[in-house]
DNA sequence: ATGTAC
């Protein structure tokens, strides 16, 4: 497919495809290795009535009916919600939190072992181990987020304040709507892992020296040890997307309403239909939230075991990459559906919780295994993308395909295993895992110097791995 | 992603 191009300069692209325009942030190398999948897609996603925007970040590749890396956006007065767009983990996010140590803590690889080792004494890695929260209805977090957990598992405000949402306020009466066997199925699972992409890591940090006094403001040092959570919403989001989705197909039949990609799911948002997604997702946010903060909390009691129970490990922040959020711009409430889109607000922009109202929220962005994260801060240019920069480093092939094409012996390479600089992980064998290998992904450092290439965001603070928990 | 699967 031939589309035309225009080259807006500084990593900004905008193609123009058969049903209107998306706006791409890559620098040329990634702009030049997208596939023309990616643009067919757009184009279906383009075919829903009424989009006010639409744009790719640049680590955006295929995925289910919408590419992972999509910010799509409509005006909640004749807009629409896509439970496509998104994307399966409902909720799915980042949160890192800080420690008074340093690197050289942890160098001795014993004492990164016997953290490795504790974390997965509280945290529960394996899908079908419950985690031991047994006190915790998970009908309180999942109506009321954060603030539905008892007060024991809440170590102070902080934990309820550096987060991008604690509670999402919705109407409850929509939870009548679900099947009865989530709550069975998500009862236990609360501050467990989940498998995949999802993992802890700890890291060290260094510090981006063009950014070293916000850094100080947000509490972080050069050489820093924190740690790093990916995870979602369990079997709570998957069975809420799962359910919509058969819902809304079966709805879009009856309307007539009809996209080239059966995959492509969406609803007016004053629909019926739609309207019961868009609360359910929410009740999936909250769990989403809380779940990290869980695995969170065990994680500060396996530290705790590890080097004494004065350890406190405060939480940085806690943002989402897969989710649709009513947010205002051009002085309008708009639908901002994010899927493997991270936002990224500027200083002293007013959708800022409070806590990071004057500097900026931090932007957390994982690599993959044994790559650098980032720990970034928006822009105001980033208004042009809705204020959303990249999630990750990106698929670069499928599972399938990377299994087949990598060995174990390659991946132990890339984690440097058998030297003192190793990236541990958890597992004994890397061979379950192979398919989280780095050859999967992009190139997370040209991903980043793509996003601030288009100034969409700032690197505060480069994140290396020291030891990865995953789970299976 | 998922206590996977019309």
């Amino acid at each position: 497919m031939d589309h035309k191009i225009i080259a807006h300069g500084n990593n900004h692209y905008e193609v123009e495809l058969g049903h209107g325009n998306l706006h791409v942030y890559a620098n040329p190398e990634i702009f030049q290795s997208f596939e023309s999948r990616v643009y067919e897609m757009a184009d279906n996603n383009l075919r829903i009535p009424r989009n006010v925007y639409m744009g790719y970040t640049p680590d955006a590749h295929v995925g289910v009916g919408t590419c992972i890396g999509t910010t799509a956006v409509w005006n909640m007065k004749d807009g629409i919600v896509s439970p496509s767009i998104v994307g399966v983990d409902i909720g799915c996010g980042m949160r890192v939190h800080t420690t008074s140590l340093h690197r050289s803590d942890i160098q001795d690889k014993a004492v990164r072992r016997a953290l490795i080792t504790a974390i997965e004494k509280y945290v529960p890695t394996n899908e079908r181990t419950n985690s031991h929260y047994a006190d915790i209805d998970i009908m309180n977090v999942v109506q009321y987020g954060l603030k539905g957990l008892p007060a024991s598992y809440v170590p102070n405000e902080r934990w309820l304040t550096h987060v991008e949402e604690s509670d999402f306020q919705y109407d409850h009466a929509f939870l009548e709507h679900l099947p009865p066997k989530i709550r069975k199925n998500a009862q236990g699972q609360l501050g467990s892992l989940g498998s995949g992409n999802h993992f802890i890591e700890i890291q060290y940090l260094e510090l981006n020296e063009e950014h070293q006094e916000l850094a100080a403001k947000w509490g972080l040092f050069d050489g820093q040890v924190v740690v790093m959570i990916h995870s979602g919403s369990r079997a709570w989001g998957a069975m809420v997307g799962r359910e919509y989705n058969k819902v809304l197909k079966e709805s879009m039949r009856l309307w007539g309403v009809s996209n080239p990609d059966p995959n492509l799911i969406y609803a007016p948002i004053v629909s019926q239909e739609g309207q019961t997604y868009l609360n359910l997702m929410y009740s999936s946010l909250n769990f989403a939230v809380s779940n990290r903060h869980m695995i969170a909390f065990g994680v500060q009691e396996a530290f705790r075991e590890v080097f004494g129970s004065g350890m406190e490990t405060p939480v940085l922040y806690d943002l989402m990459h897969n989710y649709a959020l009513k947010e205002f711009h051009r002085g309008q409430p708009m639908l901002v559906h994010r899927k493997g889109a991270t936002r990224a607000l500027p200083p002293k922009h007013f959708l800022n919780t409070p806590a990071y109202k004057e500097t900026g929220h931090p932007a957390l962005i994982p690599g993959s295994m044994g790559t650098s994260s980032y720990i970034m801060v928006g822009r105001e240019e980033g208004l042009k993308n809705f204020y959303s920069i990249c999630h990750g480093a990106g698929r670069t092939r499928s599972r399938r395909a990377t299994k087949e094409m990598v060995t174990v012996d390659q991946f132990e390479q890339s984690l440097k295993v058998g030297s003192e600089d190793e990236v541990m992980v958890n597992h004994r064998s890397l061979e379950t895992i192979l398919d989280e290998c780095p050859q999967a992904y992009k190139d997370v450092d040209q991903i980043i110097d793509s996003v601030v290439g288009a100034s969409l965001a700032d690197v505060v603070a480069k994140c290396k791995p020291m030891a990865v928990i995953k789970g299976i």
